[in-house]
DNA sequence: TTGTAAGCGTTATCAT
DNA sequence: ATGATAACGCTTACAA
């Protein structure tokens, strides 16, 4: 009988409430939105019997009901730099408190990109996401065709197709006021250390780089690549990199992609070769991760807007209307120690 | 006319492909279950129709319908450890393989939690998973008493509440077998670097190590706490305490809560002091963070077994019951170069 | 093995 | 401001 008591308890239904209160569901309903039509006397009434009965609403219902599932489905595929940490928190704080869930989908293993924006789809979600470095453009292109996905928006990440929306941070402009930043410190010989070298992702921030510097100042930069954003590996390969030249030849400063990269690169410096920063090396990196304002960094680094960012993924996901292009968003340049 | 074609093609149900298969909606649905009874060519028949209509079923009818949302809620307080990428890459990698969702709550502000906890129910998950370090247990049993939640789980922390089930590493097995390898590598004035000392979480890795050294050597090593798990902090922190120390009284060995924390320690031993690790003084972790295996820290530490952890939340996902208590799973001690 | 009928708990439409 | 009725797309239980 007790276990009987308490399963009944379990589903208070709106009709349940409705009749509690002596309305009408549709009443009920009305009770728990904020801009309905309803007295505010019958409000009150019908919350005090949902209250007594403890009623809330069940939004599975809600959802399929509505074709709003008020959920957006976050697809990350690199879960290796501690950025994405500080991305997934402020993106699951605004869109949580704006009355949205997250549902979040590891796509680290490439394939499961397209199952997982089918799954997303198939829970309906109101806006894909896709948090990326590695994925192919083309998927993109998949996705949109199946015709499934309400939204499809790319994050922190410029997109060269012109069917979607990108937000992100505008690297163009970064690069250049970081550029003019190592240009008037009177670095002569940068190298640029990037992360792996695929063709389906168009690295801004290399190119920009490379062409302001060549503009500037005549010569191109050595560009070296890091087979993955990793901070061993970029440890690894700055060390090899810079071991295999003689003194003479060194760069003076490390423009690295990001923070990983240049952390990584920071450790072979001094501690693999036992030199200086930023006397003998400069180093520069993007992302501003937590690592990067520690005391034993303290590294010079580029802040991207990610509160604005995800601020704009919630613009889009109230909006109806369905945006394409490129949103850029101003980041901050953070000058510390090691420029 | 071109719009309303796409918007028809938009909603194929299962009565739609029941038609074009000439079977019912039913049969349709056991088409797409693995363990129904149905003849292989009629299977074959219907998946042939839905493939052409471009047919998937909505999850969302299915979970209203069946009471069993495949959904897993994750809680997570504390986005600032590298540590939790990496547990939100295993869970969701393991859950989503076996054809969960993962819907992400953030809970960094400590009030979020209950309201989490109700999204969570009103979106019928089968399971909230508790991935904290702040958390108080009271919200334990408010949680359970709200009696909406089918079942929660404590991950990567051992809980004290009874009808409570906690999937979390042995860490008292841990820490016995690293303070047996300190006490056999000849320390003897050891520091414990602890997190916050917060009185609603037994911190069993201190407490553990605290009781057998004092029974091993029979004097108390000295606690240090860091108001916060964070790098900074730990910098500060040690750097601070060890500054105030005469040379002679300077530990031997920091026995650190996590690698954070040990990380930290680690930059402010010898960027901030200029002494040696391990020559001066050796540093121990917990957790194996990327960072502990990069050639600049090599750290000593300890590792989760996430993994297996993730699998028998899966277990757990899977079975009808409702266990309680602690699962305890073994990781492994991982010897490096800072002791 | 396959089909039928009755839900699941909302929201939408239209009427009052 | 409130109510009646029909969706939403699936699963469950049972019948054939």
């Amino acid at each position: 009988v007790d276990q009987k008591q308490s399963l009944v308890i379990e589903n208070v239904t709106a009709d349940d409430v409705a009749e509690a209160a002596g309305v009408s569901r549709w009443t009920v309903a009305r009770a728990f939105k904020t801009d309905a039509s309803i007295s505010a006397k019958t409000r009150k009434k019908v919350l005090a019997a949902a209250d007594r009965l403890g009623y809330v609403p069940d939004l599975l219902a809600a959802s399929l009901a509505s074709d709003r599932s008020n959920l957006v489905a976050l697809l990350v595929d690199d879960f290796s730099n501690p950025h994405k940490l500080l991305v997934l928190e402020r993106l699951t704080r605004v869109v949580q408190h704006e009355g949205w869930g997250t549902l979040l989908f590891n796509t680290s293993d490439q394939l499961e990109t397209q199952p997982a924006l089918l799954a997303a789809s198939q829970r309906r979600v109101d806006v894909a996401v896709l948090i990326g470095t590695r994925f192919d453009e083309a998927i993109i292109d998949t996705a949109l065709g199946a015709r499934k996905l309400k939204k499809l928006v790319i994050f922190a990440r410029a997109s060269q197709n012109p069917n979607t929306l990108s937000i992100c941070c505008d690297d163009d402009a970064a690069i250049r006021e970081m550029t003019a930043h190592v240009l008037e410190k009177g670095y002569k010989r940068p190298v640029f250390l990037a992360g792996p070298d695929t063709q389906s992702a168009k690295l801004i921030r290399k190119e920009t780089f490379v062409d302001l510097w060549r503009q500037e100042r005549g010569d191109m930069p050595e560009v070296v690549h890091v087979p993955q954003y990793n901070y061993s590996l970029a440890y690894q390969v700055v060390l090899e990199t810079l071991r295999a030249k003689p003194r003479e030849e060194l760069p003076d400063l490390l423009f690295c992609e990001n923070d990983v990269l240049a952390i990584g690169a920071m450790d072979a410096i001094r501690q693999g070769l036992g030199l200086s920063i930023p006397g003998d090396i400069g180093v520069i990196g993007y992302d501003d991760i937590e690592a990067a304002s520690a005391p034993a960094y303290n590294l010079t680094t580029y802040r991207q807007p990610i509160t604005a960012m995800a601020e704009a993924l919630v613009k889009i996901l109230k909006s109806s209307s369905e945006p394409a292009g490129n949103l850029l968003l101003q980041g901050r340049f953070i000058v510390r120690g090691t420029t």
